[in-house]
DNA sequence: TAGCTTGATGACAGTCACTGACATTGGCTG
DNA sequence: CAGCCAATGTCAGTGACTGTCATCAAGCTA
C-alpha cells in the first residue's frame, strides 16, 4: 500500500464532476473539489491546468482514435469518406453511455466557459483530422474544408444524439448527417 | 465639453491592442490598458465583460451582418448559396484592413484563451446563420449543418486571406472556398 | 543497514481577474 | 436653484492560479 491512496487524479476528476453537478460550475471552488478527493488545492492544480480541464481528460483519447481511424481508411478514399468513417467510428464508443454524457454535457452547456474549452477542444479535432489528410495526399483547401465540415457535421450529430429521448444510434445520427451535408453542399 | 474625455471605450480597446501586441496579453493587466487609457481598472470592467472581450468588440456588428445579408437572399435559394453569398458579403468589409486585422489575429493567435474566445464568437455566428435558415424555412439539420459547414469555410478562407503576402481579395477566397467545400462533399 | 534520491503531496505567500457597494462629480432638467 | 443622472472613482473582498520550499515514504545504493 502506497503512501498515498491511489487515483488522485480519478478522485479529483469524480469530485469535480458531483460538485458541479449539484451545485454548478461557477458555485464550486477548487478547494471544495479538492477536499472532496481529500487532497488540497495545490495538488488539484498539479493534475489539472485549470478548472475547466479536469472536465476535458478524455479529449486527448478522442483526437488519438480519430486521427488513428482516419489514417486506417483505405487509401485513395475520397476525403469526405475518410472523414465519415472516422466519425463513425469514435461515435461508436458513445454508446453505453449515453446518461452519463448527458449529465457532463448539461454541465458544459450551463457556463460559457465551459463551452468554450469545449470548442478549443473540438477545435483541436478538426486540426488534427486535417493533418491526417494531408498525410494521406489530401490538398488545401479540401483537407482542412473536409476536416472543418466533418466536426460540424459531428457537432450537430452529437447534440441530435444526446437531445433526443431515446438516444438512438449514434454512429447511424452520424452517418445521416454526412449524408444530409452532402445533399446540401450539392445545393438541395 | 464633457466632463470626461470622450469615447472611452474607444480609447480602452485602443490601449489594450497596443499593449497586447507590444508585451503580450498575458503580461498586461487590466490595471495597466486603463491606466494608459486615462481611467481606472473598475471601469474597464464597466465596458467590457472580461480581459479578453475587448479584442472581440465588433463580433455583434459581424453576426447583424451576416444573418442581414443571409435574410436578404432570394427566396427559395438554395441553402449552401445562402449562406455563401451571406459569407462573401461580410467579407468584403474586411478588405481594406489587412494590416489592422493582420495585427489583431496574431494576438490572438499567441493566446488560447483569446482563441477560445474567437471560437465562441464563431459558434455564435453559425447559431445565428441556421436560425436565419430556420427562418427561411429550411429544416433541421439541413440547416445547423449549412450553417456549420459555412463557419469552417469561413474560418480557411479567413485563414488562407491572413496567411497570403498580398492577402488576395477575402470575398473571392470565400467563394473558391465554397466551391471546394462542394467539391470535397460530392465526393472528388 | 545507513544514507541518498525521488516523486507526490502539503503549506504558504503572492498576483491578478473580477465583483459588489458606496462615494464623487458636473451637466442637464424642471 | 435643487435635484437627478450617468459615468467614473475608491475600496474591500473572493477565488483562480503560481512559485517556492518543506515533508515524507518508498526504493535504490554502497
Amino acid at each position: 500500500m502506497g503512501r498515498w491512496e491511489p487515483n488522485a487524479r480519478g478522485r479529483l476528476e469524480q469530485a469535480a464532476l458531483e460538485l458541479y453537478v449539484e451545485r454548478g460550475y461557477e458555485q464550486t471552488t477548487v478547494a471544495e473539489i479538492a477536499g472532496r478527493a481529500g487532497l488540497t488545492e495545490r495538488t488539484f492544480f498539479r493534475h489539472f491546468a485549470d478548472k475547466r480541464e479536469v472536465l476535458f481528460a478524455g479529449a486527448g483519447t478522442l483526437r488519438d482514435d480519430l486521427v488513428s481511424a482516419a489514417a486506417q481508411a483505405p487509401p485513395g478514399a475520397p476525403p469526405i469518406d475518410v472523414v465519415a468513417t472516422a466519425l463513425a467510428a469514435v461515435a461508436a464508443p458513445f454508446q453505453g453511455r449515453l446518461e452519463s454524457v448527458r449529465r457532463r454535457q448539461s454541465v458544459i452547456e450551463a457556463n460559457a466557459e465551459l463551452k468554450e474549452r469545449e470548442l478549443i477542444k473540438l477545435a483541436s479535432l478538426s486540426a488534427a483530422l486535417a493533418e491526417t489528410l494531408r498525410e494521406r495526399g489530401v490538398a488545401e483547401p479540401a483537407a482542412s474544408l473536409a476536416a472543418e465540415a466533418g466536426i460540424g457535421v459531428f457537432k450537430v450529430a452529437f447534440g441530435r444524439w444526446v437531445g433526443e429521448p431515446g438516444g438512438g444510434e449514434f454512429a447511424r445520427i452520424v452517418r445521416e448527417a454526412v449524408d444530409e451535408l452532402k445533399a446540401v453542399a450539392a445545393g438541395s
